[in-house]
DNA sequence: ACAATGGACGAACGAACGTTCGTTAAATGC
DNA sequence: GCATTTAACGAACGTTCGTTCGTCCATTGT
C-alpha cells in the first residue's frame, strides 16, 4: 500500500474519532509512521488531507450504494436494495456512520458546508428519486427520506453509548437487523400514506 | 445577568457550533466581553467551563421535559407529551440538538463519556420505562426508544442542511409538526406490535 | 475611614499547532 | 552511468493554545 493510502486511511480514522478540530497533524504523521513534514508531500494542508479522505470516502459509498442496485426492480424494492446495502456498508467500520455526522455539525467553515452538500447530495437524491415514486405526496417524501438517514447514521454512531446502557439486551447491530429495523420504522409510514 | 451566566451562555452557543476542540478560551472571552485571563476566576479551566455548560443545559432540559409530563395519564399519552415538550424544547435553539451529537461524537476522553452518561440516562431510562408500559417486547422497546432520540436530535441538528437542499417545499420546523413526524414514525411500530 | 474581598486586567509562560525550508537517499528515465 | 524526480527527514518558523501571575480598582463589611 502507498504511502499516500495509507496516511488517507488512518486519517479517516483519527477524523472520525475525533473530529476535524480534534486532530493535529503530528497525530496523523506518527499514526501513519513517518515525519509531519513528509505529510506535505502528498498534501498541500490539512484542510487538503479531510477532504482527500472525504472523498474518497465518497468514492467508495457511492460504488457500494447505489451502483450496485438493479434498476428493474419497482421502486420500493429498490429502496429496500439501498437500505440493506446503507446497513453493510455502516456496519462495516464505525468511521462511515461517523465522518458524516463530524462534517454534518462541522458546518461553520464555507469550504466544509460544501463538502457536506457534496456528501449528502448524489445518495440523497437518488434515494429522494425512489421515494418519490412510492409515496404521493412530495414533502412527505422528504420527510421518510431524511428519517431514513437520521436513523440509520444514529444507530451506528451511537452504538458504542447503547452497549453501555443497563438493560440486559441490546438491539443487534448486525447490518440485516439494522436494516430491518430502519425499513420498519420508515416503510410502515409509506403504506399509511398510500 | 451575571457575569459567569454570559460566559456559559456564550461557551454554550460557541460550543455548539464548533465542538469542544474547535473553540479557544480567547473566542469565549471575547465573545464574552471579558480578557482571557478573567476567565479564569469562574472557572478552573476549559474542561470545566464545558462541563458547567453541559450541566446547565441538563438542569434546564430536564425540569421542562420530564418534570412537567402529568404523571395520571395513560404511558402513551405521558410519552406523547414528552415528544411535544422536547420538541419544543429543540425548536427554541439549535444548540439544544447540536451540543447533545457533539459530546456523543467526542466519545474519547473518559470524562467526557461520563458527561454523556448523565446527558441521556435520566431522560432516557424515563422515556424508556413509559415505552416498556405501551410496547410488550422490551427489546423492542429499546429500539423504538432509540428511534425516538435519533429522529428528534437529528431533525433539528440537520435543519440548516435540509433548509438547502433543491427542493421546492421543505418539511416545517415548527415543534408541533415535527413532534407530530417523529411520534408517527414511532408510534406506527407501536401499534403494529400490540 | 479603612481593611478586605472579588473580579478584571496586561503580560507572559511553556507547549502544541500548521507549515516551510534545505538536505539527502532511493527510485526512475534516458 | 548519469541526470532528474520522488519522498523521506531534522530543524525551525511564526502563531495560537490553555493557563498562571501580580496588579489594580471598585465594591463591601465594619
Amino acid at each position: 500500500m502507498s504511502t499516500r493510502q495509507r496516511i488517507i486511511e488512518v486519517a479517516t480514522r483519527l477524523f472520525a474519532a475525533e473530529g476535524y478540530a480534534g486532530v493535529s497533524m503530528r497525530e496523523i504523521a506518527a499514526a501513519a509512521g513517518i515525519r509531519p513534514a513528509s505529510l506535505y508531500n502528498h498534501f498541500d494542508s490539512k484542510a487538503a488531507l479531510f477532504l482527500a479522505v472525504v472523498r474518497t470516502l465518497l468514492a467508495d459509498k457511492h460504488a457500494r450504494l447505489i451502483a450496485p442496485v438493479p434498476q428493474d426492480l419497482p421502486p420500493c424494492a429498490q429502496l429496500r436494495r439501498f437500505v440493506e446495502a446503507f446497513a453493510r456498508f455502516m456496519a462495516e467500520d464505525v468511521v462511515h456512520a461517523r465522518l458524516p455526522l463530524w462534517i454534518m455539525l462541522q458546518a461553520q467553515a464555507e469550504a466544509q458546508r460544501i463538502i457536506v452538500q457534496d456528501l449528502w447530495r448524489e445518495e440523497f437524491e437518488w434515494v429522494l428519486a425512489r421515494m418519490r415514486r412510492c409515496v404521493a405526496d412530495p414533502e412527505r417524501a422528504l420527510t421518510l427520506t431524511l428519517q431514513l438517514f437520521g436513523l440509520m447514521l444514529f444507530e451506528f454512531a451511537a452504538r458504542s453509548l447503547i452497549d453501555q446502557l443497563p438493560v440486559e439486551k441490546v438491539p443487534s447491530a448486525e447490518a440485516e437487523d439494522v436494516a430491518q429495523r430502519v425499513w420498519q420504522a420508515v416503510a410502515c409510514q409509506m403504506e399509511e400514506e398510500t
